[in-house]
DNA sequence: ATAGATGCAAATTGTTTGCAATCTA
DNA sequence: TAGATTGCAAACAATTTGCATCTAT
């Protein structure tokens, strides 16, 4: 449930479009949206919002930490909610789905080698690309899979 | 120096266009080239070979595995020469330096927790976007360093 | 000779922008 | 009411594709 302060603390005006935006990322905390995917979720439930504004929503609501954008290899961004921790991305190659997961040790590896070669780091982006071992991997369109690895 | 058995090797005709790209890619061993980088490159060199023909030889040349490719957060496709070993970025979010890197303990990680959650590992992006810790960080255009971590 | 390769222009795809009309604070 | 926001169409940027013309094998 997207509240409007949650708009209205970082400075943007609440509107219709933007509350029914957010509304979709609330209805849909499992997946990793583009922006067309976005605009076909309203198209569907009747609201004539613009895609050029779902666009300008999206990197708004980025900026303003409400969402979290990864670029996968398939070319278009992807959006989810930003639930404050940080996970990084195992993306099925049979059937897209994605899986997240965050390894402490890795994080810290990571720091460590930005460190030792002179930098500080700011973000990094991690993803893995396999295959399913199991037999039951539907071949469906994205979706996505929580999972906390033990720590 | 690219030879004609790299090409051939893959199934692909040993073309004017096809090796000269190659040699472009072998005179900056150091550098992260997008498709027009190679394109500008060449046509520098008084050559005259269309730009659909830089992006088609790109994707048969990473096919082939002579090259690798690297989506970074600019939205731009980047290809390097394909040495054998594998390893990661860092990119310099001054001046877009790009610093090679590979830490095996990372490495092993990754296919670890792939195995955990069900996956058999194929491929994986990892960059890390930092800023210089030392001054002298010059705001130029793309420019690769390259470095071993110790192991 | 012939399947494959090239150049050019046109087409696609994902995303951004100009602008007049329409809202929120 | 003033300044922000929206929708639409046009503009863009990166990459791909159709096709008639060449070229390596």
């Amino acid at each position: 449930m997207p509240s409007p302060k949650d708009l209205q603390q970082s400075g943007l005006k609440v509107t219709m479009p933007r509350m029914k935006i957010l509304e979709v990322f609330e209805r849909h905390r499992e997946s990793h949206l583009t922006a067309d995917d976005v605009y076909r979720i309203l198209v569907t439930d009747g609201l004539d919002i613009g895609l050029a504004t779902v666009y300008r929503a999206l990197t708004q609501f980025e900026q303003a930490g409400l969402l979290q954008k990864q670029n996968f290899e398939s070319g278009k961004a992807v959006f989810e909610l930003n639930r404050g921790d940080h996970h990084d991305h195992l993306v099925c190659l049979q059937c897209d789905r994605v899986v997240e997961f965050c390894d402490p040790e890795i994080e810290k590896k990571q720091a460590e080698i930005a460190d030792k070669l002179g930098f500080r780091i700011q973000a990094h982006d991690l993803c893995l690309y396999a295959d399913c071992i199991d037999q039951g991997c539907p071949h469906r369109p994205t979706q996505t899979v929580l999972s906390n690895l033990p720590r």
